[in-house]
DNA sequence: TCGTGTGAAGACGTTCACAGCT
DNA sequence: AGCTGTGAACGTCTTCACACGA
């Protein structure tokens, strides 16, 4: 498949259709029609062939797709390689949440390392993640060649550690602060504002009468 | 502007803009162009000029949108109300820090309850939310007429209360697990999932060299 | 001249519908 | 009969480009 070409909501996309195969896979079921699988992972039939087009011809006509060969073409063009190392900045509420977070171990990432500008602060909430100040942000960075950094601190700040993390040549940002960053365009951003999600909910929820 | 045919996308600019706009306001600009709000949002201008375009003739040709008065259209479009009452189910690690964050407040929310299988486990964690057992929960949402809820249990039981809530007639689902929902229409769905953002931009970012 | 408002064009994403294989 | 693979239609979102007002 090409993969200079490829969406981001493709990409969201084939990532749900891996967990819906690994539940098939679990209940030792073999092979899944394209409108079954689109009816788990919520999304039209056509649009999961389509998806799945550019893989080649890996489906059986008038039976559907063989599990297990599915997960693994997905997994390989995903590239799901070794365990990839993250940063987390702010380990505030939310950030120290985020370090127990079990979801990102499972998707192959590990929390290698937290900034906060109080370090001792965030001991014995319940992680082993180590703590360092800001100071070691940069150095870490380089040292130990590290791609994605998840941003947690207040928005007020966000800026300026996403200025200091431009200047450290990251890959990419998950960004929890309520900012709109402004980065070269080499760097990846994926932000999620968890207020604005709720505000955008209570939107369409309180249209109706 | 019409408010059946608006685009959830719309809604999400139009909240970033709010809050670009707030800021403007807090160091006391009076008056902003299309361009410098639409830098700031990080979105294009003529999007910006489109988004506004319902409201009717607001700017001036030559100056720019008076910051105060497109702050309250905004608002006034967006029908920001009194405080919102909202529950949270599954007060593990996530939940917890979800009730500590502020950034509900901010938004004009409130949890007014959360519900989990041993709510004993999530008193002393720094929140001053009551943690009610599973078996209130119907109860709860009826009386106290509750719209909207943030889902932070695991996966393998997400459905399982969402089911519990769509019979409830909840109208929102804020959705952290990583499960896709099957729900009724009526309700409206947003997905956060923490796991697939990372990964999503993992995969963006492996691509250079 | 600067910047809005907007028709038109373009890019993108989704869904339909059906030929063709098992 | 059931299901994939896919061209074509459709719909939506984004960007361009420019007339017009301040």
């Amino acid at each position: 498949m090409d993969k200079s070409t490829i969406s981001s909501k493709s990409i969201y996309r084939l990532l749900i259709y891996q967990r819906c195969l690994r539940k098939l896979l679990e209940n030792e079921i073999e092979t899944v029609s394209s409108s079954a699988l689109a009816k788990a992972a919520g999304v039209n039939a056509a649009q999961l062939r389509k998806d799945l087009a550019g893989f080649g011809q890996l489906g059986t006509r008038g039976l559907g797709y063989p599990v297990e060969d599915l997960i693994n073409t997905i997994r390989e063009f995903l590239g799901k390689s070794a365990l990839q190392p993250v940063i987390l900045i702010g380990a505030g509420n939310l950030g120290s949440a985020l370090m127990r977070y079990n979801g990102f171990q499972k998707g192959g990432f590990q929390v290698v390392g937290a900034f906060d500008l109080f370090p001792q602060a965030s001991y014995g909430k319940g992680h082993d993640v180590p703590v360092f100040p800001m100071d070691n942000l940069t150095t870490f960075i380089q040292q130990k060649n590290v791609k994605l950094a998840i941003l947690c601190v207040p928005g007020e700040h966000a800026q300026e550690v996403a200025n200091t993390l431009a200047l450290a040549k990251i890959g990419g940002i998950l960004n929890f602060s309520p900012t709109v960053l402004q980065v070269p365009d080499s760097i990846t951003v994926n932000n999620v504002d968890l207020a604005l999600e709720l505000e955008n909910l209570s939107y369409f929820v309180t249209q109706e009468p």
